[in-house]
DNA sequence: CGACGCTTTGAGGAGATTCAAGACACGTGG
DNA sequence: CCACGTGTCTTGAATCTCCTCAAAGCGTCG
């Protein structure tokens, strides 16, 4: 693994620099370095790629270490919808686990690499699985509770649903260590929409809306935030 | 515990009616008696009484005896969404699991009982964690299965949500044991608007229009499949 | 048996969708 | 480097679904 063509140094998860929002978090140096021998890395994916797909049988949780991608699930009709939008460090794959077969579809929504466990270590006692599956269990529970807060969300009125998206992606690029004001969407507004439950054409408005409202500069899809304040107003009256 | 005033005899993890649906679904018959003695039984609850609330330490995980429950989430501004309904048989506690806070409130629908698996012995080695830990991770992502089910529908138009609502409450019941075409719905119309994302004169009107269309017999909270493939055929078109 | 809460039913209105068309951005090839 | 084409985004107008408000009917429980 040291002898890639790469200018960068071999990445392990003891020196990656997601390592207080990935999986590791917590875990004592020397199970890291253990959690490090049973990960495997280095696995690209262009934009509109597939990560997994729905109904491919589980193979291990996923962790995003650069670009972005969404989670979609599909429906007995063949409607689609975006679960979840995927940011570095972030984990995917928790809809696998219960039914070890895959309920959604991830696909990149821009060039992206990610780190992947295996589910063969999951349930082997290569590590302190006591830990390793407590982490796992916070995180998948983690997983429950967004999900909560979207349904919350999505019985808002509209134009609270995109400021609350915007907020919230901000909030999830700052923490891991990009702008917080200004960032490029990598989304379409189809996607936002389907995320939001709206039409694309709602989003556009409201989205525009904000920007002559000055709360936001918009240019396509590179975003400013102008005024977070407004923007909070419009959901925490 | 067996010196209880109830007529029946002292229930246990080994002889409950439950154990295929419940936690030990899966353990080894020693493992179940292990886990019997880890759990507290015996809870009761009245209508309209809690059972934990948003806020609260996690304490551990609920599996439901009898009775029913609802699970609500509350916003910042007071807004109290329903994010599910408990049958007897469905594990509870989830929500708490990844803050070890409960983000939801957990409510009586009706007289119920319960059981109680005690956090403590979640991450102590009393049996065999792996196993259990394999279950309840397991159990974690069915929630989150379950709510991106739940995301999905809550798109589709109104008379295909109460439409699915009716059949899912049917199916869940046949499982646990009841009819699974004549049933008595435990929660207000309004509850099932907050469920579904509906007025509660929205799906007072959907349910008597079921009954116009001879889909459905309604009185009042009675309810009784006539035809469910109309039903099925409002969402599977 | 009376009161309260839940359910039903109707009328009107608001918010978001759909349909349609034009503007813009981006990648491709000349 | 620019022209072109495709897909994305914007904007407008008409429509529709579902909500809100209001009031009456029914059921349930003290």
């Amino acid at each position: 693994m040291s002898n890639t063509l790469t200018t960068k140094t071999a990445v392990t998860c003891e020196n990656c620099n997601l390592d207080t929002l990935c999986l590791p978090n917590g875990l004592q140096r020397t199970e890291i370095g253990a959690l490090g021998q049973l990960v495997k890395r280095d696995n690209i994916r262009r934009k509109g790629e597939i990560i997994y797909h729905v109904g491919s049988s589980f193979r291990g949780i996923i962790a995003l270490r650069s670009g972005s991608a969404k989670l979609v699930s599909i429906d007995s009709n063949g409607n689609e919808i975006v679960v979840n939008f995927i940011l570095p460090g972030e984990l995917l794959g928790f809809d696998g686990l219960a039914l070890q077969t895959h309920q959604c579809t991830a696909i990149a929504l821009e060039t992206l690499s990610f780190c992947h466990l295996s589910a063969h270590y999951l349930d082997s006692s290569a590590i302190d699985t006591a830990f390793l599956n407590q982490a796992l269990l916070q995180r998948a529970s983690d997983q429950f509770d967004s999900q909560v807060q979207k349904m919350m969300l999505i019985r808002r009125p509209a134009e609270e649903r995109v400021a609350s998206f915007i907020l919230k992606i901000s909030e999830r690029l700052k923490a891991r260590g990009y702008s917080a004001l200004e960032f490029r969407l990598t989304m379409s507004r189809e996607e936002i929409g389907n995320y939001l439950g709206l039409a694309h054409e709602t989003v556009s408005r409201i989205i525009n809306h904000f920007q002559a409202l000055q709360m936001i500069e918009v240019k396509s899809r590179q975003l400013k935030i102008i005024n977070k304040k407004k923007l909070l107003g419009f959901y925490e009256e």
